[in-house]
DNA sequence: TCTTTTTACTTGTAAATACAAGTTAAATAA
DNA sequence: TTATTTAACTTGTATTTACAAGTAAAAAGA
């Protein structure tokens, strides 16, 4: 892991900021402080916090308007879990639980893995975990990951009931998931599959083969992720 | 529509750097020239030509690495179109064919539609289409599109067979696709869907809801695609 | 020959400045 | 009062300059 030692300024005012928007301190539709003010606030000058914005802005945390402002978005672009929209109403984060099927453990990589591994990455074998994630006690994701050996201390003793990986990667490691690829598919439902989303054998579910991107050179994280989209839609943007 | 009188420097630049890398002068791996190169190549400054090529590193075309250069990307970012990569071997764009089921006619958008609609576009009403896309003859796609009707002159007269509407969107009327959201549902296939994808009633087939922002405000394309996953999978980047 | 250091290149960060262009509300004129 | 103009904001585009930091190959040393 290699730490920069400085943090460049815009990089700083940009965590401040999606930190402000994340807590909700500014909320979707607010206006930010103009780009002469963010100037005088920390002490910067525009072309450094223009990057600032412009980096929020490809995040997805804010749309900018000439002669307006800087606008808070509805939601950042989803990159790390899916979020699910009901058919009938918006579900929020609160009714959300993770089980944890398979602790992390470190084994080496599966055979004909879905995505091409690089030899270092091969070398070093994976982190694997299973876990079950369900809306209103209802099973909606069956989520198997693996993520690439690189010198994560203490990763597999770590409590993720409840927590987004991503969120333990981004805090505890200063991982983050710049983006990635992935495939899928409408297969129907296997044996297991089912018995884990409690759904009749055969029927649909959605199938994701993802390989996500860190800002880590060499670092991957693979999930191979099962949805019952019988109530639920899984919901992204782009 | 809104044309802006002057198209700025660096987005001259991007269009022809974009241009370069679909045409194939600059492939895939290769390194584009460096930044000051293009400043004295193209009459630009630094930032100038940076902001290019931040934009199309945004777009996923370029990956600039510190101290080497800025290195032609695999693929760029699938917004429109979405591609397939088959489970045997990759797929390339000469065997995908269109079919027009239902040519673009201009009609009141439907009741209860699949977003939220503004004041102005229920008001302007939609044009509709509804096409197939077959890959080696077999069918993957059928895609019903909704355009917001805001003025786009003779678009009920093109033709689309074998073209890429946002293609045209781009070309024509300078609409691009800028982002948007999405539904993704696993579901049986109608009689309706099995009779046009070729498939036995209640297969799984995938279901994508879209809505696409585009440059010009107010104006969203709306998609409901089904897609065959038997044989390929669908494949995105984000 | 092989290793280390230097050098010349690359992109990254940052400041100071200027004007263009879009938006909004206040001021003005009818 | 109403419509128009103006002014004061906002972000967008662009130049110039400077140094930091990463990369790779040439040069120097062992």
């Amino acid at each position: 892991m290699v730490i920069p030692r400085t943090i460049p300024q815009y990089r700083k005012l940009y965590e401040v900021l999606r930190k402000h928007i994340l807590e909700g301190i500014y909320r979707e539709g607010d206006l930010l402080p103009s780009e002469n003010e963010l100037c005088q606030l920390y002490g910067m000058t525009r072309p450094t916090v223009r990057q600032a914005l412009s980096t929020l802005a490809n995040d997805g945390f804010i749309r900018k308007h000439q002669g307006k402002g800087s606008i808070v978005n509805n939601l950042p672009r989803d990159i790390g879990i899916l979020s699910v929209s009901g058919t009938t109403s918006a579900v929020g984060d609160r009714n959300l639980k993770t089980l944890i099927i398979r602790k992390p453990v470190l084994i080496p990589w599966p055979e004909r893995f879905m995505f091409p591994l690089s030899e270092l990455e091969n070398e070093s074998g994976c982190i694997y975990m299973e876990r079950l994630r369900l809306l209103d006690d209802v099973p909606i994701f069956y989520d198997i990951s693996y993520i690439g050996n690189i010198n994560l201390p203490r990763i597999t003793a770590r409590q993720f009931e409840n927590r987004s990986l991503f969120q333990i990667l981004r805090d505890h490691y200063r991982v983050e998931i710049k983006g990635g690829e992935q495939r899928l598919k409408a297969i129907p439902a296997s044996s297991d599959i089912s018995r884990f989303l409690k759904l009749k054998k055969n029927q649909p579910v959605l199938h994701l083969e993802r390989k996500m991107e860190t800002n880590i050179p060499g670092l991957f994280v693979y999930s191979s992720i099962f949805c019952n989209t019988e109530k639920y839609s899984i919901f992204g943007r782009f």
